[in-house]
DNA sequence: TCTTCAGTTGCGAAAATCCGCAACTCGCTC
DNA sequence: GAGCGAGTTGCGGATTTTCGCAACTGAAGA
């Protein structure tokens, strides 16, 4: 067995275990979007963005292609919007009220 | 705003970013059972078994109590079943085919 | 009580991540 | 073709994870 199974899928969560990779998907979920437009929004340097986006693209979480002058980002699948809904969702079962954080998740559900 | 929701995010998706972590889940998704099963089918320390489950129980995402002489350990919610076979799908969407994993990943849906 | 079995915790070393700085590549425009 | 704006890559250093060993706690039996 070449890389068992559970291994894969523990890659998998790791990928999206870090906030800006976490900010990057829920802000492509929207459609694809240039790397200009992210870096606008999330507050991190260029280069850490890059490198970011990298891990991601490695994984096959999202795809990027050029478009003129700029580099777009893209969901590699729409499913991965539905695996976020799902780590919502446990977020919401997971913390009764951890300092109130829920209030958050409610309104943006 | 304290702890930011999309890091509380991160943190929830690295807690399942480990590979002794996942077949702990997919064990419990059939119901609670003694870190003794755990131990029999997973191949690694105990120590370090424990201190597996000791992160997924710091995140909330299972629970423990004793039962006579054995730690019982469960899933905090169902809704963690949701996000393992979320996974899954992406892992199906995402591996067109790299080295045969897909194969596994039907056989057990 | 003294053991023993079931798990957990402490600790330290090895490995992996994270992140800023600097250098580089690639289109585009002048 | 020189210069520029948009991103990426290389490189360390700091931080975090991971994991085995050894010591410890707690319940149940002898």
């Amino acid at each position: 067995m070449s890389v068992p199974l559970y291994q894969a899928k523990a890659e998998m969560f790791r990928t999206l275990g870090h906030p800006v990779r976490i900010r990057v998907l829920e802000l492509l979920q929207d459609g694809p979007r240039p790397v200009r437009d992210l870096l606008a929004e999330i507050d991190v340097e260029a280069s850490n963005l890059s490198q970011q986006l990298a891990v991601l693209r490695r994984a096959g979480v999202v795809a990027s292609f050029r478009e003129g002058a700029l580099v777009m980002y893209a969901l590699g699948t729409p499913d991965v919007a539905d695996l976020l809904a799902a780590g919502r969702r446990i977020l919401g079962a997971v913390l009764t009220d951890r300092d109130g954080l829920l209030v958050e998740l409610r309104a943006q559900e």
